[in-house]
DNA sequence: CATTGACTAGACCGACCAGTCAACTATAAT
DNA sequence: ATTATAGTTGACTGGTCGGTCTAGTCAATG
């Protein structure tokens, strides 16, 4: 093969970031092409369409996520609800890297993407769905896991996880909206004492 | 005048419909025209951009919001806390039409657009900005009339209440993300429980 | 050395985009 | 009646969009 073996990876990369930085209708084809120094005819050898990339583009961050942030947040080094703080440190620190990258807080790319597309591709709809799934369902083990140590009890384990989730991503918009990354780290600590308590009770 | 003076009102009202429920980049001004019964010519005679026209749905939605919602909601019938849970009683009832009407549950008009634009166009990125702000302190001061009633104390007022809102859009990005509408009638009950304590402490 | 097939190149396509413009109509003021 | 003006019309512009297509390059295989 040719020297780049590497160039479906590039487009890959490029279309992250792009699309990641700005938006889905906003980056086209030629953008990302250009981006990764690939021409139109490349492109489509490696993918069918925009939307197959972009679908591409969301299983390679989430494995990236789940690997850089979700695993590391979630060792079991330190008791389950230390945990979830410190998922919110790391997603602090890693939004400041991008700050310092792009000269921009970009929030969640799966909440960016969901907020954009959800109306208009249920493809990617679909996906970000089931990625917030799989979030939320780390979210689950971490709090059951709490429960068996004691440190919370009496709660509806499945719509906790879903409400901490909705906080970690409203933190996020309300950070890109006010371009400002230093309400994740005044916000993120209230995130581990949201509590949802068994059907039907609320206040 | 013609017939119709309302020609401005409907390429206002057009608009709102339409970004709501696609997307700005979406939604073209031939779009907007067509759903309006209105020529491109008058189009551009009562709006310079399509970006104003956007800037005046933001203003039109905010006024309708929180002449509908939050000044109903926060009404002060009942006590402080309360009145926060009306108000997510009340975005889950507007919802609900929402997807009736639409066969979508479409979120929050402000997060979509926030999420969509903040990185690509600034003098939206900013309305969006003061919107929530505005709505920030709408929980400010319920949040203030709860300390006085003793309903809760030692907290942070101004950050619980930019949590509060960052939970409020979390859950509608959520719900519009599954297009399930439940999750805010399950979620929402939380959002008067958040605290954030003074300066510092968190666990 | 010919053939194969993954990969690249870039011209090209029709559709659509936001926005412009000059001509026109209808009303109101003079 | 004449003028001024608010509002309307729709053809038009230059540019961009996602996607196609044909021609060709290069390395491996027989």
């Amino acid at each position: 093969m040719h020297p780049n073996v590497d160039t479906q990876q590039r487009i890959l990369d490029s279309a992250k970031a792009l699309i990641y930085s700005r938006s889905y209708a906003d980056v086209g084809v030629a953008d990302i092409c250009e981006h990764a120094g690939v021409k139109k005819g490349s492109f489509y050898h490696f993918f069918p369409s925009k939307r197959d990339l972009t679908l591409a583009v969301l299983d390679n961050y989430f494995l990236e996520i789940k690997t850089n942030l979700v695993a590391e947040a979630f060792a079991k080094d330190i008791p389950p609800l230390a945990r979830l703080d410190r998922f919110g440190q790391l997603a602090y620190a890693f939004q400041k890297q991008v700050l310092k990258d792009t000269g921009r807080v970009l929030g969640c790319p799966f909440g960016n993407l969901a907020s954009e597309m959800a109306t208009q591709d249920e493809p990617i709809r679909a996906k970000v769905e089931q990625i917030f799934s799989n979030l939320q369902g780390g979210i689950r083990l971490v709090l059951r896991e709490a429960i068996a140590a004691g440190e919370v009890e009496d709660i509806d384990v499945e719509a906790t996880a879903q409400a901490m989730l909705a906080y970690f991503e409203g933190v996020m918009l309300l950070a890109k909206s006010k371009n400002d990354v230093e309400i994740m780290g005044q916000l993120f600590p209230a995130m581990a004492q949201i509590r949802i308590r068994q059907r039907g009770e609320s206040a």
